[in-house]
RNA sequence: GGCGGCGUACCCAAGUGGCUAAGGGAGAGGUCUGCAAAACCUCGAUUCAGCGGUUCGAAUCCGCUCGCCGCCUCCA
């Protein structure tokens, strides 16, 4: 398995500290506000990494944190006229109706910053006696930062030198701080703000510390990979490990991991430029399916342009997924029961299940390569096709219907580490009537059918085609097959 | 200004030294069909931003140019 590591910036093997076991630790959010969709991404990405590594076997405990104290909350509190605390309880509710939704999995732990306070001021302490932080008085309380210039490997990360970092310094210049880059550790609490005992009075942790103090808590004080945003890299993720490696003197992850952006228009999607989409806003209109395939479509690092485009591209993708396993499970239905006299098409039979199995080789492959989604997406429709074909060439027998379950077996396993490809086409295409708010239900859609079937054995044409043409405009399509005719949710 | 990345068909998107440059969407033609839909078949980049160079061989490595973006400040 290969891993892109942000730190050596090149794919390496992956080697776990112990063998068969995984201790991995993303960034989660900060519930200041409803989330948006490069929240998605994120999660999204990191799920299908957790999910990946149980697929291979790995015994893997992951972590993901709240970010539950910071300026935006508090701000946000103010503004409200709300306690600080019920607005990141709020906005966790939130995110988590919203990653349900997205239907990520829980994290083995997903703990709050204001659950490790304790934790936290030990490691402030340790560095202070370590001669790597230092404190400054706010009034009557102190705060406590980190020095920047005491750690030599500071910048390793983010390929970045000290000296340079200095010069185009566009950080508040405190005369107070023995360097501008010196971050918070410990911030002594100011009028009117939430604070927590401490060695240096009423004060709040800063951002950084509280995912080091997680991290060491819940997987040790060296893990195997550390992610994020590509944006959490500086100052984040370089901050962390200063506090960290300074206070343990040891290496604090050994794969560093970062999701790339999604762009509008080309720009980073930002709260502060105005251009992002919240889940709860594409929920609304697409099926989360859509969106998880939609961001698995693309490596994880690529940036990613969002539009409506792309994710109705997604779901015709989607929705040529479905209308093939409804082909196959026709099929299916059609030969298990035919006995072995009526097998057809053999040398096509195993044709067809050498193709199967090389798929299920060339998705381990993919994923092994720096969890290649988009490699993987590809092979999977370029087997779709391949099951059509198979279809189409009209095998026949328990054989013929043997091979088309090993193919959805296959399919399986990408929808399993995937966490996509999760119902039956029919209820794909029930949900799809809700997502679209089209005014049938399934039973009237049937009544259009049975009242269009009685219409077309009098070979009454013009009313036939007149139901169907009412069916299409509210966006359902008819299929005229042998067995009957089906609908679905044109997309 | 410093550092990093990107530029592949109409759109999206893999491919990072060597079989015919994956796949999806859109488009054109065909098979099938009462009509349609689906599916399948065929067509579509002699070419990978441009220009040089290395190599038996490059979209892939190196250099330069152009264009775009990110980080350097809170940010997934």
């Amino acid at each position: 398995m290969k891993i892109f590591n942000t730190m050596t910036g090149k794919k390496e093997d992956f080697i776990p500290l112990v063998q068969g076991k995984v201790g991995m630790y993303a960034c989660g959010v900060t519930v200041y506000d409803y989330c948006h969709i490069g929240h998605a991404r994120s999660a999204i990405v990191f799920d299908v990494i957790y999910r990946y590594f149980k697929y291979k076997g790995f015994d893997i405990k992951f972590i993901r944190n709240f970010t539950d104290i910071d300026d935006k909350i508090i701000k946000k509190a103010k503004e409200e006229n709300i306690s600080w605390d019920s607005v990141a309880r709020k906005y966790i509710d939130e995110y988590y109706k919203d990653m349900d939704m997205l239907a990520i999995a829980r994290a083995d732990v997903e703990p709050k910053a204001t659950d490790h306070i304790e934790e936290m001021i030990q490691i402030i302490k340790g560095l202070i006696e370590k001669g790597i932080a230092y404190e400054i008085a706010e009034g009557e309380n102190k705060s406590v930062y980190f020095s920047v210039e005491k750690f030599p490997d500071y910048g390793r990360l983010s390929k970045k030198d000290l000296n340079e970092l200095l010069s185009g310094a566009r950080v508040d210049v405190d005369e107070r701080k023995s360097n501008p880059l010196d971050f918070a550790l410990w911030k002594a609490s100011k009028e009117g703000e939430p604070w927590w005992d401490s060695p240096w009075g009423k004060g709040r942790p800063g951002w950084h510390i509280e995912c080091t103090a997680m991290s060491i808590k819940h997987l040790g004080e060296s893990i195997d990979i550390h992610g994020g945003g590509a944006d959490l890299i500086f100052p984040h993720h370089e901050n962390e490990i200063a506090q960290s490696e300074a206070y343990t003197n040891k290496p604090f992850a050994r794969y560093w991991v970062h999701n790339g952006f999604i762009t509008i228009d080309k720009e980073k999607m930002s709260k502060s430029l105005g251009n992002f989409f919240t889940i709860k806003e594409v929920l609304d209109k697409y099926d989360a399916e859509v969106v998880r395939l939609f961001m698995l479509s693309s490596h994880y690092r690529s940036p990613i342009e969002f539009s409506e485009e792309q994710l109705k591209e997604t779901e015709a993708s989607l929705e040529r997924y479905y209308s093939t396993i409804s082909r196959m499970d026709e099929f299916i239905s059609q030969n298990a029961k035919k006995d072995k006299q009526a097998m057809k098409g053999s040398d096509l039979i195993n044709w067809f299940n050498s193709i199967v199995d090389r798929f299920k080789e060339r998705f381990e492959e993919a994923m092994d390569d720096d969890f290649n989604t988009a490699i993987a997406t590809g092979n999977t429709f370029e087997l779709l096709r391949e099951i059509n074909r198979f279809i189409d060439s009209k095998p026949e027998g328990q054989a013929a219907a043997g091979a088309i379950i090993r193919a959805k077996e296959a399919l399986n396993l990408v929808g399993k580490v995937f966490h996509i490809f999760r119902r039956t086409p029919y209820e794909w295409n029930i949900d799809l009537l809700k997502v679209k708010k089209i005014p049938y239900s399934a039973s009237q859609i049937q009544e259009k059918i049975n009242e269009r079937n009685s219409a077309r054995k009098n070979k009454d044409w013009t009313l036939a085609d007149n139901i169907r043409n009412e069916l299409q405009e509210a966006g359902i399509l008819l299929e005229d097959k042998r067995e009957g005719t089906s609908w679905k949710v044109k997309v």
